[in-house]
DNA sequence: AATGTCTTACTATGCAACTAGTAGAGAAAC
DNA sequence: GTTTCTCTACTAGTTGCATAGTAAGACATT
């Protein structure tokens, strides 16, 4: 079967966990196989081949990702880049959890576990100054 | 059953989507019975009254929600604060979807919704600024 | 051609989330 | 004091997620 209709373009929805297991699988190696995509994944989890071929099915299904059969073993790559989907997923909880307000997740986000590094902070501000120029 | 005592302390499970949302009216109204959560759901939702009655009990049994069975309507609270809860999720995120690189997830969060004024982004700037002094 | 190996498709099970109905106990009203 | 209302407890059904086994087809190697 293809894809359902009504998961075309922009959005799908929301991966689980399980899903971004195989998603990122997908991410760090580009295309691959589902015995490749269940090599890598042996490396962390205990998952039957089996397994991660009915998540690539399902995945298939819901659109989050795309196949090419047209070889035997079947090559499925990640709809989505990981950025896109990074943002999907923090846009929905954005709404869910902080009422939609970007500030209160950011710092939330500060507030919990603190960046690495005092060049990652200027990356941000470098971001914030960007922001304060657009608005103007 | 009072709630179990593996759920003690800081390390409660994560709320759900319906979960989250009687906790927001708990968060905004304070210590509620399951009448008061549902009439308030109910602006927004459609929801029947038991069916608020057993997520209350199901949250009661996970420990999300404390509750004063003294009178006949038991009174429920959320047991965490807001931004604890916040917090809490946040964090689940960061590792499951962002590989605990709190900046990435900043700045994906600024990149997606934008802050809402200006005055917001000078507060994310005065935390930075906090941050920085504290690595010294 | 027969055999073994790889692959996908199909099927099944357990569990948690969500939803809601029914029953029975207690309080209130008359 | 009987009726009525409100509350909780118990039960149940549907859905989606996660996991994995079985069956059957394709391909290569002998």
């Amino acid at each position: 079967m293809s894809p359902s209709k009504s998961s075309r373009a922009g959005n799908l929805p929301e991966p689980t966990q399980t899903e971004l297991e195989i998603l990122n699988v997908l991410w760090e190696s580009g295309p691959n196989t589902v015995r490749q995509v269940h090599a890598t994944l042996l490396q962390h989890d205990e998952l039957a081949y089996t397994t991660v071929l009915s998540m690539l099915q399902i995945m298939y299904q819901k659109g989050l990702v795309t196949r090419d059969d047209s070889e035997r073993a079947h090559v499925y790559a990640a709809a989505l880049s990981k950025n896109q989907t990074q943002r999907q997923i923090l846009g929905k909880l954005l709404h869910r959890v902080f009422n939609g307000s970007t500030t209160e997740l950011v710092m939330q986000a500060l507030g919990s576990a603190k960046p690495a590094s005092i060049s990652e902070i200027n990356k941000i501000r470098a971001r914030l100054d960007e922001l304060e120029g657009e608005r103007k």
